[in-house]
DNA sequence: TCTGGGGTCCTAGGACCC
DNA sequence: TCTGGGGTCCTAGGACCC
């Protein structure tokens, strides 16, 4: 027991990374087709023309200004972001900005396959990840002996020589330092912040550089005069718990003030499973009834398909609807028992549907599955149902 | 000629139960 | 029959993130 007015236990402080990979999509594209190295390039776009291989072996590549249609850039080179190209922003627009820049559709596929190999490499080097997506994890590097700079500099070097991609990394206390900090010095940035950073370099950046702070809320609070991180951290708990709620108004004000506790999430399961689509013209549910139909039946078998390849079944099935004028609307209905099948499915997710006025044109159609279980895990629940479903498959394959 | 597709988390109201 | 309070589940919408 420490005496009275001892000082109490600190824990450790903790070496927190968070690594990035730079222009993923753009970065994986230029290993595939270096002669773009240098080119404003641009991904996106679900219909973009992939390049067209000539006779003399030379490659023929869409140009921003030959897309017609609907999409938005998922990825733009440095080259195209000094154009003032940016991700989420649509095609048409980016268009007028850039005609001439290159652009190339999405290959989830190759993504996926380097964004395996930077974790690997990384895992090699320090185990403890905490996945964020195919282009980012963050890294506890606190349980290390080795130097911090070392030991950022040696994870860097191991993705280059795994995948030929350059990342950013930056070690902070904690995840909302080290997240805001990988972006301090993109590309192939290494940023260390310590305590004292926290005033010189967090404070004077937009309060919409912490992860969190979205368009609505960095919106809400320009209005209140605060702009940067450091107005924020300077603003008054009360006036910010009326404005923003008691839960969100406190974490905002420990966020300016670098606080953030949270672990590593070193595992997860998914909660939802999901397809949607955004047609490529408006479609009225009942002059294209047709089309919608078997597009909301596509969403349904693939959505089935995505459940039975990762082996998860559903309790709630929702449907997703975009109308013209961007309005979106969800339906679920929860059953009582998991399914995973096309047809289950689209009786479910049709029932959905009947519960939604459709009497406007629609752009976008989605179909979710949550509330999943594994089929292991609903096996275990229901013992006796899932003997007769081994029974009825034993009829196909026999067991010894 | 705006605005993709895959997710997570939070809030809030109503039903229902004890 | 004048009326509390807590807990859980379900549903809908919205903010946010990659």
């Amino acid at each position: 027991m420490p005496a009275a007015g001892a000082p109490r236990d600190t824990p450790p402080q903790r070496r927190i990374a968070h690594l990035d990979m730079d222009a993923f999509y753009a970065s994986v594209e230029l290993l595939r087709y270096p002669e773009l190295r240098g080119l404003p390039v641009v991904i996106g776009g679900s219909r973009a023309q992939q390049p067209l291989l000539l006779a003399d072996g030379e490659r023929r590549f869409a140009r921003l200004r030959d897309y017609a249609g609907r999409g938005v850039i998922t990825t733009a080179t440095y080259e195209a972001r000094a154009l003032g190209v940016f991700s989420a922003m649509g095609i048409m627009k980016a268009a007028r900005l850039a005609p001439e820049a290159i652009l190339l559709p999405v290959d989830f596929a190759a993504y996926r396959h380097y964004s395996r190999l930077f974790k690997a490499a990384v895992a090699q080097v320090a185990p403890q990840i905490e996945d964020r997506g195919i282009d980012e994890i963050y890294i506890d590097l606190s349980a290390l002996a080795e130097d911090t700079r070392a030991l950022a500099q040696r994870i860097k070097d191991a993705v280059r020589a795994a995948t030929g991609l350059s990342c950013s990394i930056c070690v902070a206390a904690n995840k909302l330092l080290a997240k805001i900090g990988s972006d301090l010095d993109k590309p192939d940035g290494l940023t260390l912040l310590n305590a004292a950073d926290l005033t010189q370099r967090i404070w004077p950046l937009a309060a919409r550089k912490i992860n969190g702070i979205g368009p609505k809320a960095s919106a809400r609070l320009a209005a209140l005069g605060i702009h940067c991180i450091g107005d924020l951290a300077q603003a008054d708990a009360t006036f910010l718990q009326q404005h923003f709620g008691r839960s969100y108004g406190r974490w905002l004000l420990a966020a300016a003030h670098g606080i953030d506790e949270r672990p590593l999430s070193t595992s997860s399961e998914p909660k939802s499973i999901s397809r949607e689509t955004t047609f490529e013209r408006d479609l009225h549910p009942r002059a294209d009834r047709q089309t919608l139909g078997g597009i909301f039946t596509a969403l349904c078998t693939q959505v089935a398909e995505d459940l039975r390849r990762k082996a998860y079944q559903g309790r709630t099935i929702g449907v997703k609807l975009r109308f013209a004028d961007f309005q979106t609307v969800t339906r679920d209905l929860t059953l009582p028992a998991a399914i995973d099948d096309a047809q289950a499915i689209r009786r479910a997710a049709g029932e959905c549907l009947r519960r939604v006025p459709l009497d406007r044109r629609l752009r976008l159609l989605g179909v979710r599955v949550s509330a999943l279980s594994t089929r292991r895990a609903a096996a275990d629940r229901a013992p006796a149902r899932q003997q007769e479903l081994l029974f009825a498959d034993s009829v196909e394959t026999p067991i010894d």
